[in-house]
DNA sequence: ATTCTCACCTGCGGGC
DNA sequence: TGCCCGCAGGTGAGAA
């Protein structure tokens, strides 16, 4: 589910109230999509002091190393001084002296992963090749427009793979194009430097009203205090095959890209 | 080097 | 009602 703005507003709901926690207990379930690597006791003791995000990544740092987090597809994390008893899909959970933090992640797509500090070999293969924070300083157009003109995949996938920036998954990547009226389907390096503009603020705009929302709940997310986001009910491409454009009543299209799906308006979006 | 496809896993909705 | 198929918010590995 998880995309910069699930993410971000999962960070936000739990980050200052876990701040300064000692970890008691640490608790693994199913395997994830990567080993722990490590013994999980080692987290015992350690006190957690501030809780990041790189690109779809929470960062967890403790005094003594660091926790990355991910949620994958399915995972959604909840943080509170009680929670009912572990089911079927809590894979993860540390309890501490302020309170339970637990991963539930029904697809087990999501990741927790313990390394001693960020130029860990592991944190460097995980974190390592991820290209600009859209929504901080070092977002900068020059950077994303040459970064377009030196790729020949389309401009969703060039939206979608993180190297040139992070945090922008299936939906957002739509909406984003939609905003900038770029179909999904042109050639990264055929985009103008006008139109790069436009998509470069477009990134920027729907991640940002995405974050307002409290992010999109398509199945189950909700964030680290339990409560779910609104942006997809606001989506204007996203999910809507063959429903009419909000802007021009045409009739907005799905195709698919790499087997995911890209939705857009073809009155609206040009190549 | 870059680009493309696959695999990982579970659940749900639609069609028969 | 039950079964089978396709699809779902991500992303690294390996192939081309």
């Amino acid at each position: 589910m998880p995309e910069l703005p699930e993410v971000e507003v999962t960070r936000r709901s739990f980050a200052d109230a876990i701040a300064g926690a000692k970890i008691l207990a640490v608790r693994v379930g199913k395997p994830l999509r990567w080993p722990f690597g490590g013994d999980p006791d080692e987290l015992v003791g350690q006190i957690v002091t501030t809780v990041r995000r790189r690109g779809k990544y929470l960062l967890l740092d403790t005094d003594q190393g660091l926790l990355l987090l991910h949620l994958g597809m399915s995972g959604s994390l909840r943080f509170a001084t009680t929670l009912p008893p572990a089911g079927a899909h809590d894979h993860f959970e540390l309890v501490t002296t302020l309170g339970i933090l637990r991963l539930n992640d029904p697809r087990r797509f999501g990741a927790a992963v313990y390394v001693h500090g960020e130029q860990d070999p592991v944190a460097k293969k995980l974190l390592g090749h991820l290209g600009m924070e859209p929504l901080s300083d070092e977002f900068v157009f020059q950077t994303f427009c040459a970064g377009l003109k030196a790729s020949r995949s389309s401009i969703k996938q060039v939206l979608l793979n993180g190297r040139l920036v992070v945090g922008v998954g299936n939906i957002y990547a739509s909406e984003a194009l939609f905003l900038a009226g770029i179909l999904p389907t042109t050639t990264a390096a055929s985009i103008s430097t006008t139109r790069a503009r436009q998509l470069y603020e477009a990134v920027q705009q729907v991640l940002n009203a995405a974050v307002q929302s409290g992010g999109s709940t398509l199945r189950n997310f909700s964030s680290a205090d339990g409560s779910a986001g609104h942006f997809q009910q606001q989506t204007k491409v996203y999910g809507r095959e063959a429903a009419p454009c909000h802007t021009c009543a045409t009739l907005v299209c799905m195709v698919r890209q790499g087997q995911r799906s890209s939705y857009y308006c073809p009155c609206c979006q040009q190549p």
